[in-house]
DNA sequence: GTATATAGACCGACTGGTTGGTCTGTACCA
DNA sequence: TGGTACAGACCAACCAGTCGGTCTATATAC
């Protein structure tokens, strides 16, 4: 039923997006790197967007699938949550150019300030990383878990806050970053360590506004 | 020294780049919107990039001083990681607008397409939200953390992967899943729930390749 | 105190190139 | 014969950036 021209389409279409974003690829870029046409493109799909909306669809339904498995499959929450998240990693594996196309930034600055700002990111990763790496060294972080992707599952769970916290909401600011805390340092601190820091480990105002 | 009418350039373009996304607004929408003109604009930014990256500068500057401080005032990796993670997450009640011209899906497609994608993702966050509601009710995760909180910096957590994640880098994705989950799982499990599913928790491969 | 010079802030019509989308035509197939 | 799949010339709208010019304020000269 699907027409090849039509999957060749979304295919090389992915490729060109994931190198220069949504809005840096034009219909006339796509259609030239398939050899085909105007007429053929708009024949498959009413416009750029439903391109995109296809190419959304592709991934997202894959988790859906998969999430729904995970709660039929298993009967208690902790083995659900391990399956939901299982599947949730593995769609970046199957589908990652799917999902750059929406979650990459698509601002594709002049190379000039592009620069300036990949410079400072950088130096905020290392501190990030250099802290984590050090507190494995010491002890207080458990060495099994990857500093890096540890250091990445912070940066993004923090990063993702600009998706759904609003000024006016239940929590505040502090209270946000308290439960981010607490999930972050129980997660990865050591026994020992556990202990010593006890007092930050669950939502305490020790440090509240200290920052 | 910094003019009057460059300031609220940056502030109204910064409304509307929230509302609208950095591709969705013109540099015409922006001097209407401030009662200027091109000129007025071209005076004071070189381009439109330049304009995005005096955006981006104002809050990764913030986080970046911020992080050293946290490393020169604490003399643990705890602490320091902990003040990290507090001015971390406190820079997107300073800087949100800024923050968002950046990370936010800047594809804003037509309705009937944006709707469709949407009703989707929301279908996800509730099993998500539903399983980790479940997990506290039968005591298996820890009833101080809320649930959507929770839930998000899963979402984040993982969602980030697609800035770092290849396919030929030096962890498969099924360790880079199992290092989320022991995260995860450690952060938000009971004492209780952490003794039942003691082989979940470090990056067992009990379920390896199951999703 | 007044005329002149100079600089910086700002104006807005205009341009050159681009882009999503349309439309007519054609080749092929049932 | 009619319908589907595709070709490609064409168009109208748009948009970042330009450029000649104005207006105001301050400095300098006399």
């Amino acid at each position: 039923m699907t027409s090849e021209l039509k999957e060749k389409i979304i295919e090389t279409s992915l490729a060109l997006f994931e190198k220069h974003g949504f809005h840096g690829v034009t219909v006339k870029d796509i259609v030239e790197a398939c050899g085909t046409s105007k007429g053929g493109f708009y024949h498959h799909f009413q416009s750029k967007d439903e391109l995109l909306y296809v190419i959304h669809d592709k991934f997202i339904s894959y988790v859906l699938t998969k999430a729904h498995q995970a709660k039929d499959t298993y009967d208690t929450p902790t083995l659900q949550l391990y399956a939901i998240i299982q599947s949730f990693v593995k769609v970046f594996d199957l589908y990652k150019p799917h999902i750059s196309v929406f979650y990459q930034e698509s601002l594709y600055l002049k190379p000039r300030f592009d620069h300036l700002i990949k410079k400072k990111r950088d130096q905020y990763k290392k501190i990030l990383f250099d802290v984590i790496r050090n507190g494995q060294e010491k002890g207080e972080f458990r060495k099994e878990l990857v500093a890096e992707i540890t250091g990445m599952s912070i940066l993004g769970m923090v990063n993702w806050t600009h998706k759904w916290y609003k000024r006016d909401g239940e929590k505040t600011i502090e209270e946000i970053a308290a439960i981010f805390a607490d999930i972050i340092l129980n997660g990865i601190l050591t026994e020992d360590a556990k202990e010593r820091y006890h007092p930050l480990l669950h939502q305490s105002p020790v440090m509240k506004n200290q920052f």
